[in-house]
DNA sequence: TTGTACGCGTTATCAC
DNA sequence: GTGATAACGCGTACAA
């Protein structure tokens, strides 16, 4: 006999009981609130004049579970406290909603169990589809077989893996420390160092590729690069700056760091070593978190469009869902923009 | 007929595939599989082994249907992309997972009309409940009215309205501003300012309260106290700062700011005025944003428990939907944590 | 143009 | 301990 709704709780208003006062079936009002052609206008009228004045809400849950799609969207990210990330998560919502879907978050924390927890999480929720940015840690791909098994369509944005075969939005990571490099060589530093991410994440690898193409391109010796790894957001990051730093004869006149967080850090370290910015040390970020404006001296760095990746990732996701035709899965990859500040 | 799955599509496992295999009924295979007192262990154990061989996902879309109650929790809020509030996200999606829901979130971009629209669709997908912090232009109610009609609960928290009944979750902030006061008058300045929040907004009015407080506790005259009112994260923080530091005679030797950023933009007035950090201006912001310690000098400021609330909040929504005993409505007011730095 | 009837996958009630 | 069966609210072939 179903759940009893407890005695406050008002019934919600439902097709139904819209039909029974209009005295017409449940099928017409369905159809008239979801402007069926076939349906006749004065109907239409008075169906969505009731709907209004008693102030119905469609059951999306029903009408998911009998449409078997759901206006949902899952996203996994590592974590929302970035700002790239909380960017990106904007631009998905705004298209997201643009078209009629919802977005549900999640965050796996830069832990591999909890993005596999996610994932199926999310394919209980029925999610039309899931926008994901992989962990450090994901090396094993299975999770996302899985969802290919159960047909569930997802795109990777910006932390992608080469090994899977799906739709990919990313920045174009070569082309971008590419360019920050060549700054620095125009700008006249002889000694440019590298404070590199995990060079097993794609990421950090394209970055590391370009800053030794801009090298070789503009007659320095790659041998002679001093490029350091460090594990990103890390104290880690401090270490291998004053690591850098201490080197007395080969001591860089800048640095190129894989991020703005990184640079953040190396800036300390300059600053703990008494030195100046950028007259000792010339400094360099990647992202442009907005912190980079309030540190002294500003911080150069290379914008990221990371509210862009995210609408072009939902975009990718939308069309997806739209046509069967998952002929070739596309990989764009965005350009970035330079922002010269007082660091360089 | 129903719709039919495309051709390509495996059809999802359900729990009438995993009774037809076993050769038992449904209702017996979904008691087993949410570990139901009265089933034989032997039949739960062979329907749990089954499951997990067909990698069997539960649909809860028809689960929530048929329990008219998801699993799911909507949160709202003005922006993703402040660390405030990106963190509270943070340990409300913590708490909702340790209880098995899953939330879903809305950007209302501080925007009155987006915060109506999202209340309607999170009630459309039948959440749970709602945790919500209001938008700055937010005034008009009646939304939330309605949410109390259709009877889902919700929790405001940060943000949050005197006249509206509903579990609270805000940080003390009369406190807060009252020790940051108090901090810099210990320190010795004697012609403190405040550059605050619009005073409607309850947020600003309530440091602003702090503030004269602490002066007049002191021994300070709350008459000669230069106030000025500015809108948040605008250049108009800029402006007012600029205002405030041209004053020849009177110009104050200490700035508490209603807010970090509201903070750095007072420092970059600051410094393109000549002056320097904190012997001819001391400063003081409010939250503890991450840039806080970046920025040179890094900044004093009040820590802000973002986690915690977001925890909070989460907690007294999941408390309103176990007893339905609304008798009293809850109103948390946590504590904040002068965080001393070279800025002061 | 409208109505009938059934299915979506799960849960809950009641009888056995 | 287990099995029918009727909901939950909506969408949709098919018939009228």
């Amino acid at each position: 006999m179903g759940v009893q709704f407890p005695f406050f709780m008002k019934k919600p208003i439902t097709i139904s009981d819209i039909a029974i006062k209009l005295d017409i079936s449940k099928s017409t009002v369905s159809r008239a609130l979801k402007d069926h052609p076939d349906v006749n206008p004065e109907t239409k009228r008075r169906v969505k004049a009731l709907a209004e004045k008693l102030d119905y809400e469609p059951n999306l849950l029903a009408s998911s579970l009998a449409k078997k799609q759901s206006n949902l969207i899952g996203v996994i990210l590592p974590e929302f406290n970035r700002t790239f990330f909380s960017s990106a998560l904007e631009g998905i919502q705004h298209v997201a909603r643009a078209n009629g879907f919802n977005v549900i978050i999640c965050q796996s924390n830069e832990e591999f169990e909890n993005e596999v927890l996610n994932t199926k999480m999310l394919a209980s929720n029925k999610v039309a589809g899931i926008l994901m940015s992989l962990t450090l840690q994901t090396e094993d791909f299975s999770h996302l077989r899985k969802l290919q098994d159960k047909n569930i369509p997802f795109v990777l944005f910006d932390r992608v893996a080469d090994n899977v075969d799906c739709p990919k939005v990313t920045v174009d990571d070569f082309q971008g420390a590419y360019q920050v490099t060549s700054h620095l060589i125009k700008k006249g530093y002889k000694n440019i160092a590298h404070l590199s991410g995990p060079l097993g994440l794609s990421i950090s690898k394209k970055r590391y590729e370009g800053f030794m193409k801009a090298l070789d391109d503009h007659g320095f010796d790659q041998a002679n690069a001093q490029v350091y790894e460090c594990k990103l957001l890390n104290e880690d990051a401090y270490h291998s700056a004053r690591k850098l730093l201490e080197l007395n004869k080969d001591r860089p006149d800048a640095i190129f760091c894989v991020s703005d967080y990184v640079a953040f850090e190396a800036m300390r370290c300059i600053r703990d070593l008494g030195l100046r910015i950028p007259e000792d040390v010339a400094l360099a970020g990647f992202t442009n978190d907005p912190a980079t404006n309030y540190v002294t001296p500003p911080l150069t760095t290379m914008e990221q469009p990371a509210k862009l990746i995210g609408e072009k990732a939902c975009e990718l996701l939308l069309q997806h869902l739209k046509s069967e035709e998952h002929s070739e899965f596309p990989h764009l990859e965005l350009p970035t923009n330079l922002i010269e500040r007082g660091s360089t």
